[in-house]
DNA sequence: ATACTTAGTTTGATTAATCAAAGTCTATTA
DNA sequence: TAATAGACTTTGATTAATCAAACTAAGTAT
């Protein structure tokens, strides 16, 4: 039985690998998004190595094995299904949900998963717009396009928010800003850093790059 | 943050003191109950005395503090909480929740938790008929009647079952023995270390003494 | 090419939890 | 009372995960 620090650094590396679209993952992304010094992150990182999850090599980073990609995958349909059941069973607020999954994720069985998934009615998403993968390791794949994309005038509608912060969650939602949602967008200047957008019939506001960048859409 | 050992010291020592009516429970118990050598309890216990958790009294037992018990009582609450929940709302059998609520327990935030009592109507007693604490920690007192002090002829209503192992409620299931069942004690022969009941119109059976003494009654 | 910067690795220590095995009480039995 | 069995404690070692700090490799800038 792998452990849930295992667990932990397996779908951390999976993650990055899925958001840059590159399987090989630099080893400082794997400190840094697991909050532990680099050192720590590569002694850990030899273990698991040693076991089969995934291939190290030194100073250039890591890649999951067939072995390592499949756990994570199994992670990730944990931590997403979880993160529906509190958002739509329980009724807790998107921005709250995501360190709740973070420990549940450990504790539940696949027993336990898939009555949940069942109950749930086999969701395809999570709240923020994530694919769930299948009980197989299947995921569907994700929009490349974030709203920084966008030209002037062009209406798209919102596939997900990458980004897990209470604060941005919490924002996004007073602006209406969630999957599915349809948004126009009024200006974008390079330059400016900026681009300015409408939901609905509501007022427009601006947004600049680092946040655009955090909403995914498909055209 | 007690760590999850912390926990499961913690409610172990309470779960013993419970069943045994008795606040100071000896160090066998404790080892026994969490299947660690004796050194390992005593190591330990030294250490959750010296947190201000328990008293220790060498050699002759521990007793949780009113700190030490606030957190054991929460612990059960979770314990008895996930139980109905695996039950009422997913389905599981009752043989295979216990398990899985152990792991759950540790995982679950106290504001997951609320939003769980509240999805569930706030339940007083778990699928085996076990009271569920309080917020604030308190506890209805439980039956220390079992089948085994019931007097030939008398009817009773099951309370409870004090037994978590699979099979034994596996068994318990097929014969209806669970909370709330109303059973007739046919016989009871203090010599043959049996006693017979029936429940219902069913086929009437018997039971030895171990397992009597796991059914707990209402006169 | 030489020096500097940055990313990554090594080393030595620490913490929590555990075990096996040796040692010590204590209460009962002969 | 002396021996002994059983319960409990101590000791020394191990494993997983971590950090700080020293070190090294590799690429960039001068």
């Amino acid at each position: 039985m792998p452990t849930s620090t295992v667990e932990n650094y397996l779908k951390q590396i999976l993650v990055i690998s899925l958001e840059t679209s590159c399987p090989e993952v630099p080893m400082g992304k794997v400190a840094q998004g697991l909050c532990v010094t680099s050192g720590t992150a590569t002694t850990m990182i030899k273990n698991l190595a040693g076991n089969g999850w995934l291939n190290y090599y030194p100073r250039r980073g890591v890649r999951l094995t067939r072995k390592g990609k499949k756990l994570a995958m199994n992670m990730l349909r944990r931590h997403r299904l979880l993160e529906t059941f509190l958002v739509e069973t329980l009724c807790l607020d998107w921005s709250e949900i995501h360190q709740e999954a973070e420990e549940l994720e450990h504790a539940i069985s696949e027993k336990v998963l898939e009555k949940l998934d069942e109950f749930l009615g086999r969701p395809r998403q999570d709240p923020h717009g994530h694919p769930i993968p299948t009980k197989g390791g299947v995921i569907r794949r994700t929009s490349t396009q974030s709203l920084l994309s966008c030209k002037e005038g062009s209406e798209v509608i919102i596939d997900s928010i990458v980004d897990q912060e209470s604060e941005f969650l919490k924002f996004a939602r007073t602006k209406q800003l969630f999957p599915g949602q349809k948004v126009r967008i009024l200006s974008h200047e390079k330059q400016a850093d900026a681009i300015t957008l409408q939901v609905g019939r509501e007022v427009p506001f601006s947004l600049g790059s680092r946040s655009s960048e955090k909403i995914l859409v498909e055209a």
